[in-house]
DNA sequence: ATAATAACCAACTAAATTAGTTGGTATTGG
DNA sequence: CCAATACCAACTAATTTAGTTGGTTATTAT
Protein backbone atom coordinates (compact mmCIF):
# COMPACT_ATOMS: atom_id res chain seq x y z
CA UNK A 1 0.00 0.00 0.00
CA UNK A 2 1.19 3.81 -0.96
CA UNK A 3 0.23 6.52 1.01
CA UNK A 4 3.00 8.34 1.52
CA UNK A 5 3.48 12.17 0.99
CA UNK A 6 2.99 12.55 -2.74
CA UNK A 7 -0.15 11.46 -2.54
CA UNK A 8 -0.77 13.75 0.81
CA UNK A 9 0.61 17.00 -0.56
CA UNK A 10 -1.01 15.98 -3.94
CA UNK A 11 -4.31 15.99 -2.00
CA UNK A 12 -3.88 19.06 0.04
CA UNK A 13 -2.47 21.08 -2.92
CA UNK A 14 -5.64 20.39 -4.65
CA UNK A 15 -7.48 21.36 -1.96
CA UNK A 16 -5.65 24.89 -1.76
CA UNK A 17 -6.73 24.82 -5.56
CA UNK A 18 -10.50 24.33 -4.50
CA UNK A 19 -10.66 26.71 -1.90
CA UNK A 20 -9.16 30.25 -4.10
CA UNK A 21 -9.40 29.26 -8.00
CA UNK A 22 -13.03 30.77 -7.97
CA UNK A 23 -11.06 33.98 -8.37
CA UNK A 24 -8.93 32.96 -11.06
CA UNK A 25 -5.72 30.65 -12.09
CA UNK A 26 -3.78 29.70 -9.19
CA UNK A 27 0.09 29.99 -9.07
CA UNK A 28 2.10 26.82 -7.78
CA UNK A 29 3.85 29.73 -5.72
CA UNK A 30 0.88 30.83 -3.96
CA UNK A 31 0.37 26.99 -3.22
CA UNK A 32 3.39 26.61 -1.92
CA UNK A 33 3.96 28.99 0.17
CA UNK A 34 0.63 28.77 1.92
CA UNK A 35 0.95 24.83 2.49
CA UNK A 36 4.67 24.59 3.25
CA UNK A 37 5.15 22.29 -0.11
CA UNK A 38 8.25 22.62 -2.67
CA UNK A 39 6.97 25.07 -5.86
CA UNK A 40 9.52 22.17 -8.51
CA UNK A 41 8.58 19.22 -6.73
CA UNK A 42 4.42 20.73 -6.81
CA UNK A 43 5.19 20.91 -10.36
CA UNK A 44 6.01 17.60 -10.76
CA UNK A 45 2.57 16.38 -8.98
CA UNK A 46 0.40 19.20 -11.12
CA UNK A 47 2.23 17.68 -14.23
CA UNK A 48 0.53 14.31 -13.55
CA UNK A 49 -2.62 15.61 -12.61
CA UNK A 50 -2.65 18.04 -15.66
CA UNK A 51 -2.46 14.50 -17.40
CA UNK A 52 -5.21 12.95 -15.73
CA UNK A 53 -7.74 15.81 -16.59
CA UNK A 54 -8.09 17.27 -13.41
CA UNK A 55 -6.33 20.36 -13.84
CA UNK A 56 -5.85 23.30 -16.42
CA UNK A 57 -2.70 25.41 -16.38
CA UNK A 58 -2.95 28.70 -17.82
CA UNK A 59 0.52 30.14 -19.06
CA UNK A 60 2.01 33.78 -17.96
CA UNK A 61 1.39 36.36 -15.61
CA UNK A 62 -1.89 36.25 -13.39
CA UNK A 63 -1.70 32.62 -14.78
CA UNK A 64 -1.73 29.43 -12.76
CA UNK A 65 -3.97 26.21 -12.25
CA UNK A 66 -7.28 25.59 -11.75
CA UNK A 67 -10.00 23.11 -11.34
CA UNK A 68 -11.21 21.27 -14.68
CA UNK A 69 -14.39 19.93 -12.89
CA UNK A 70 -16.63 21.32 -10.03
CA UNK A 71 -14.75 20.14 -7.18
CA UNK A 72 -17.81 17.85 -5.98
CA UNK A 73 -16.97 15.43 -9.26
CA UNK A 74 -13.63 14.97 -7.87
CA UNK A 75 -12.42 12.46 -5.39
CA UNK A 76 -9.70 12.14 -3.03
CA UNK A 77 -9.25 8.98 -4.26
CA UNK A 78 -8.99 10.51 -7.69
CA UNK A 79 -6.36 13.10 -6.80
CA UNK A 80 -3.81 9.83 -5.17
CA UNK A 81 -4.85 7.57 -8.34
CA UNK A 82 -3.05 10.69 -10.19
CA UNK A 83 0.29 11.01 -8.39
CA UNK A 84 0.78 7.75 -6.84
CA UNK A 85 0.38 4.80 -8.47
CA UNK A 86 -2.20 2.78 -6.07
CA UNK A 87 -3.74 2.11 -2.95
CA UNK A 88 -3.50 -1.24 -3.18
CA UNK A 89 -2.46 -2.87 -0.45
CA UNK A 90 -1.93 -6.38 -1.75
CA UNK A 91 1.94 -7.34 -2.47
CA UNK A 92 1.11 -8.36 -6.64
CA UNK A 93 -1.31 -5.23 -7.11
CA UNK A 94 -4.54 -7.83 -7.55
CA UNK A 95 -2.01 -9.70 -9.80
CA UNK A 96 -2.53 -12.85 -7.85
CA UNK A 97 0.86 -14.25 -8.33
CA UNK A 98 2.23 -12.69 -4.66
CA UNK A 99 4.20 -16.28 -3.92
CA UNK A 100 5.31 -17.54 -7.29
CA UNK A 101 2.44 -18.74 -9.56
CA UNK A 102 -0.37 -18.92 -6.31
CA UNK A 103 -1.95 -16.36 -4.06
CA UNK A 104 -0.28 -15.96 -0.90
CA UNK A 105 -1.78 -16.78 2.04
CA UNK A 106 -3.27 -13.93 2.85
CA UNK A 107 -3.78 -12.04 -0.38
CA UNK A 108 -7.59 -11.71 0.13
CA UNK A 109 -6.74 -10.11 3.48
CA UNK A 110 -5.10 -7.39 1.20
CA UNK A 111 -8.04 -7.17 -1.28
CA UNK A 112 -10.50 -6.34 1.52
CA UNK A 113 -8.46 -4.22 3.06
CA UNK A 114 -7.69 -2.05 -0.43
CA UNK A 115 -11.58 -2.06 -1.14
CA UNK A 116 -12.63 -0.40 2.51
CA UNK A 117 -9.73 2.26 1.91
CA UNK A 118 -10.76 2.68 -1.67
CA UNK A 119 -14.28 2.83 -0.28
CA UNK A 120 -13.55 5.58 1.51
CA UNK A 121 -11.21 7.82 -0.51
CA UNK A 122 -13.87 7.48 -3.25
CA UNK A 123 -16.29 8.98 -0.67
CA UNK A 124 -14.58 11.78 0.06
CA UNK A 125 -15.16 15.04 -2.41
CA UNK A 126 -12.74 18.10 -2.37
CA UNK A 127 -15.89 19.97 -1.73
CA UNK A 128 -16.66 17.98 1.25
CA UNK A 129 -13.02 18.86 2.72
CA UNK A 130 -14.40 22.15 1.97
CA UNK A 131 -17.04 22.41 3.76
CA UNK A 132 -15.23 20.77 6.77
CA UNK A 133 -15.31 23.15 9.79
CA UNK A 134 -11.70 22.52 10.76
CA UNK A 135 -10.53 22.81 6.98
CA UNK A 136 -12.16 26.28 7.29
CA UNK A 137 -10.20 27.31 10.14
CA UNK A 138 -6.82 26.52 8.60
CA UNK A 139 -7.56 28.28 5.67
CA UNK A 140 -8.72 31.38 7.66
CA UNK A 141 -5.39 30.95 9.25
CA UNK A 142 -3.19 30.19 6.41
CA UNK A 143 -5.14 33.11 4.49
CA UNK A 144 -4.29 35.50 7.14
CA UNK A 145 -1.14 34.73 8.08
CA UNK A 146 -0.19 35.25 3.96
CA UNK A 147 -1.80 38.86 4.11
CA UNK A 148 0.58 39.89 7.51
CA UNK A 149 3.56 38.44 5.51
CA UNK A 150 2.60 40.67 2.34
CA UNK A 151 1.84 43.59 4.84
CA UNK A 152 -1.09 43.69 3.49
CA UNK A 153 -4.01 44.65 6.42
CA UNK A 154 -6.35 42.19 7.78
CA UNK A 155 -9.27 42.47 5.64
CA UNK A 156 -12.53 41.21 7.55
CA UNK A 157 -14.98 40.04 4.04
CA UNK A 158 -14.11 41.77 1.04
CA UNK B 1 0.97 5.30 6.05
CA UNK B 2 3.52 2.48 6.31
CA UNK B 3 1.67 -1.05 4.77
CA UNK B 4 4.77 -2.70 3.23
CA UNK B 5 5.90 -6.22 2.73
CA UNK B 6 7.38 -6.34 6.08
CA UNK B 7 3.87 -6.06 7.64
CA UNK B 8 2.51 -8.30 5.16
CA UNK B 9 5.71 -11.12 5.63
CA UNK B 10 4.38 -10.42 9.28
CA UNK B 11 0.91 -11.57 8.69
CA UNK B 12 1.75 -14.52 6.59
CA UNK B 13 4.55 -16.08 9.06
CA UNK B 14 1.99 -15.54 12.00
CA UNK B 15 -1.16 -17.31 10.25
CA UNK B 16 1.42 -19.94 9.00
CA UNK B 17 1.87 -20.99 12.39
CA UNK B 18 -1.25 -20.63 13.60
CA UNK B 19 -2.06 -22.86 10.96
CA UNK B 20 0.16 -25.43 12.18
CA UNK B 21 2.02 -24.65 16.03
CA UNK B 22 -0.64 -27.33 17.25
CA UNK B 23 1.73 -30.19 17.13
CA UNK B 24 4.42 -28.30 18.33
CA UNK B 25 6.82 -25.60 17.39
CA UNK B 26 7.10 -24.29 14.06
CA UNK B 27 10.49 -24.10 13.17
CA UNK B 28 11.59 -20.80 10.88
CA UNK B 29 12.91 -22.86 8.12
CA UNK B 30 9.10 -24.74 7.52
CA UNK B 31 7.35 -21.03 7.21
CA UNK B 32 10.42 -19.86 5.00
CA UNK B 33 10.08 -22.48 2.59
CA UNK B 34 6.08 -22.57 2.83
CA UNK B 35 5.87 -18.99 2.65
CA UNK B 36 8.47 -18.11 0.28
CA UNK B 37 9.81 -15.76 2.78
CA UNK B 38 13.92 -15.49 3.69
CA UNK B 39 14.13 -16.88 6.56
CA UNK B 40 16.73 -14.48 8.12
CA UNK B 41 13.95 -11.59 7.14
CA UNK B 42 11.93 -13.84 9.39
CA UNK B 43 13.79 -14.24 12.02
CA UNK B 44 14.22 -10.30 12.74
CA UNK B 45 10.52 -9.90 12.21
CA UNK B 46 9.89 -12.68 14.83
CA UNK B 47 12.57 -10.58 17.43
CA UNK B 48 10.13 -8.00 16.87
CA UNK B 49 7.20 -10.57 17.57
CA UNK B 50 8.62 -11.75 20.65
CA UNK B 51 9.31 -8.84 22.57
CA UNK B 52 5.56 -8.06 22.18
CA UNK B 53 4.52 -11.39 23.60
CA UNK B 54 3.13 -12.83 20.40
CA UNK B 55 5.02 -15.62 20.03
CA UNK B 56 7.18 -18.11 21.95
CA UNK B 57 10.82 -19.33 20.92
CA UNK B 58 11.79 -22.81 22.06
CA UNK B 59 15.97 -23.27 20.86
CA UNK B 60 17.28 -26.77 19.79
CA UNK B 61 16.00 -29.67 17.76
CA UNK B 62 12.56 -30.03 17.49
CA UNK B 63 12.41 -26.24 18.66
CA UNK B 64 10.51 -22.83 16.93
CA UNK B 65 8.10 -20.43 17.66
CA UNK B 66 4.91 -20.91 19.49
CA UNK B 67 1.65 -18.82 19.67
CA UNK B 68 1.05 -17.31 23.29
CA UNK B 69 -2.20 -16.55 22.87
CA UNK B 70 -4.92 -18.35 21.19
CA UNK B 71 -5.21 -17.05 17.41
CA UNK B 72 -8.54 -15.78 18.42
CA UNK B 73 -7.08 -12.93 20.59
CA UNK B 74 -4.47 -12.13 17.88
CA UNK B 75 -5.68 -9.32 15.67
CA UNK B 76 -3.76 -8.26 12.47
CA UNK B 77 -3.56 -5.12 14.12
CA UNK B 78 -1.60 -6.23 16.51
CA UNK B 79 0.74 -7.99 14.45
CA UNK B 80 1.55 -4.89 12.10
CA UNK B 81 1.96 -2.92 14.68
CA UNK B 82 4.58 -5.16 16.31
CA UNK B 83 6.75 -5.18 13.31
CA UNK B 84 5.88 -2.38 11.59
CA UNK B 85 5.68 0.75 13.04
CA UNK B 86 1.90 1.90 12.47
CA UNK B 87 -0.32 1.83 10.19
CA UNK B 88 -1.05 6.15 10.81
CA UNK B 89 -2.24 7.66 7.96
CA UNK B 90 -1.14 11.41 9.14
CA UNK B 91 2.12 12.89 7.71
CA UNK B 92 2.92 13.80 11.36
CA UNK B 93 1.79 10.62 13.45
CA UNK B 94 -0.97 12.02 14.85
CA UNK B 95 1.35 15.38 16.38
CA UNK B 96 -0.97 17.84 14.56
CA UNK B 97 2.36 19.20 13.86
CA UNK B 98 2.29 18.67 9.52
CA UNK B 99 2.97 22.09 8.66
CA UNK B 100 5.06 23.87 10.67
CA UNK B 101 3.39 24.49 14.49
CA UNK B 102 -0.15 24.07 12.69
CA UNK B 103 -2.15 21.03 11.62
CA UNK B 104 -2.23 20.62 7.74
CA UNK B 105 -4.92 21.37 5.70
CA UNK B 106 -5.91 17.44 5.44
CA UNK B 107 -4.50 16.31 8.44
CA UNK B 108 -8.54 15.16 9.58
CA UNK B 109 -8.85 13.44 6.69
CA UNK B 110 -5.55 11.20 7.39
CA UNK B 111 -6.56 11.01 11.06
CA UNK B 112 -10.04 9.48 9.57
CA UNK B 113 -8.63 7.00 7.09
CA UNK B 114 -6.46 5.65 10.04
CA UNK B 115 -9.17 5.17 12.18
CA UNK B 116 -10.75 2.82 9.09
CA UNK B 117 -7.84 0.97 8.71
CA UNK B 118 -7.47 1.01 12.02
CA UNK B 119 -10.96 -0.59 12.78
CA UNK B 120 -10.63 -2.79 9.98
CA UNK B 121 -7.60 -4.64 11.03
CA UNK B 122 -8.45 -4.39 14.42
CA UNK B 123 -11.45 -6.90 13.93
CA UNK B 124 -9.22 -9.48 11.83
CA UNK B 125 -8.01 -12.18 14.21
CA UNK B 126 -5.60 -14.71 13.20
CA UNK B 127 -8.72 -17.20 14.17
CA UNK B 128 -10.74 -15.71 11.66
CA UNK B 129 -8.40 -16.10 8.80
CA UNK B 130 -7.54 -19.71 9.60
CA UNK B 131 -11.13 -20.65 9.31
CA UNK B 132 -11.75 -19.02 5.20
CA UNK B 133 -11.80 -21.02 2.40
CA UNK B 134 -9.62 -19.64 1.01
CA UNK B 135 -7.20 -19.70 3.82
CA UNK B 136 -7.62 -23.46 3.88
CA UNK B 137 -7.54 -24.41 -0.11
CA UNK B 138 -3.97 -22.81 -0.03
CA UNK B 139 -3.02 -24.44 2.98
CA UNK B 140 -3.93 -27.47 1.85
CA UNK B 141 -1.74 -26.66 -1.85
CA UNK B 142 1.38 -25.86 0.40
CA UNK B 143 1.71 -28.53 2.61
CA UNK B 144 0.68 -31.14 -0.04
CA UNK B 145 3.61 -29.10 -2.52
CA UNK B 146 6.00 -30.26 0.30
CA UNK B 147 5.32 -32.95 0.99
CA UNK B 148 6.11 -33.97 -2.17
CA UNK B 149 9.34 -31.65 -2.16
CA UNK B 150 10.57 -33.96 0.57
CA UNK B 151 9.40 -37.66 -1.47
CA UNK B 152 6.89 -38.63 0.97
CA UNK B 153 3.20 -39.62 -0.68
CA UNK B 154 0.58 -37.34 0.15
CA UNK B 155 -1.23 -39.07 3.02
CA UNK B 156 -5.22 -38.20 3.41
CA UNK B 157 -5.99 -38.01 7.21
CA UNK B 158 -3.23 -39.29 9.46
C1' DA C 1 30.44 -35.45 25.87
C1' DT C 2 29.49 -34.32 21.41
C1' DA C 3 27.08 -33.17 17.43
C1' DA C 4 23.17 -31.36 15.37
C1' DT C 5 19.40 -28.22 15.51
C1' DA C 6 17.31 -24.11 15.96
C1' DA C 7 16.65 -19.65 18.32
C1' DC C 8 18.89 -15.37 18.93
C1' DC C 9 21.75 -11.26 17.68
C1' DA C 10 24.28 -7.36 15.33
C1' DA C 11 26.19 -5.34 11.63
C1' DC C 12 26.47 -4.85 6.91
C1' DT C 13 24.69 -4.38 1.80
C1' DA C 14 21.95 -3.59 -2.41
C1' DA C 15 18.11 -1.87 -4.32
C1' DA C 16 14.31 1.02 -4.53
C1' DT C 17 11.82 5.01 -3.58
C1' DT C 18 11.05 9.55 -2.24
C1' DA C 19 11.42 14.34 -1.69
C1' DG C 20 13.59 17.87 -3.46
C1' DT C 21 17.00 20.58 -6.63
C1' DT C 22 18.85 22.49 -10.77
C1' DG C 23 18.74 24.52 -14.96
C1' DG C 24 16.50 25.10 -18.33
C1' DT C 25 12.34 26.20 -22.48
C1' DA C 26 7.68 27.87 -23.89
C1' DT C 27 3.69 31.13 -23.41
C1' DT C 28 1.41 35.09 -22.50
C1' DG C 29 -0.14 39.56 -20.40
C1' DG C 30 1.15 44.24 -19.67
C1' DC D 1 10.13 43.65 -24.84
C1' DC D 2 10.01 41.86 -20.10
C1' DA D 3 8.33 39.63 -16.28
C1' DA D 4 5.51 35.94 -14.66
C1' DT D 5 4.21 31.56 -14.95
C1' DA D 6 3.62 26.90 -16.71
C1' DC D 7 6.18 23.16 -18.37
C1' DC D 8 10.05 19.75 -18.68
C1' DA D 9 14.11 16.55 -17.85
C1' DA D 10 17.77 15.12 -15.44
C1' DC D 11 20.22 14.91 -11.33
C1' DT D 12 20.98 14.29 -5.99
C1' DA D 13 20.53 13.21 -1.08
C1' DA D 14 18.26 10.88 2.22
C1' DT D 15 15.57 7.25 3.78
C1' DT D 16 13.73 2.82 3.90
C1' DT D 17 13.40 -1.83 2.83
C1' DA D 18 14.45 -6.50 1.99
C1' DG D 19 17.88 -9.41 2.48
C1' DT D 20 22.82 -11.22 3.78
C1' DT D 21 26.62 -12.52 6.62
C1' DG D 22 28.72 -14.34 10.34
C1' DG D 23 28.32 -15.28 14.29
C1' DT D 24 26.50 -16.96 19.81
C1' DT D 25 23.70 -19.47 22.82
C1' DA D 26 20.49 -23.16 24.39
C1' DT D 27 18.63 -27.78 23.97
C1' DT D 28 17.89 -32.36 22.35
C1' DA D 29 19.36 -36.85 20.66
C1' DT D 30 23.01 -40.03 20.12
Amino acid sequence: MRLTTRGRYAVTAMLDLALHYERGPVALAEIAERQGISQSYLEQLFSRLRKRGLVDGTRGPGGGYSLVKSSDLISVADVIDAVDENVDATRCGGQRNCQGEQRCLTHDLWEDLSTQIRDFLDNVSLDELVSRRSVQVIRQWQDDRRDVAAGTPIQEGL
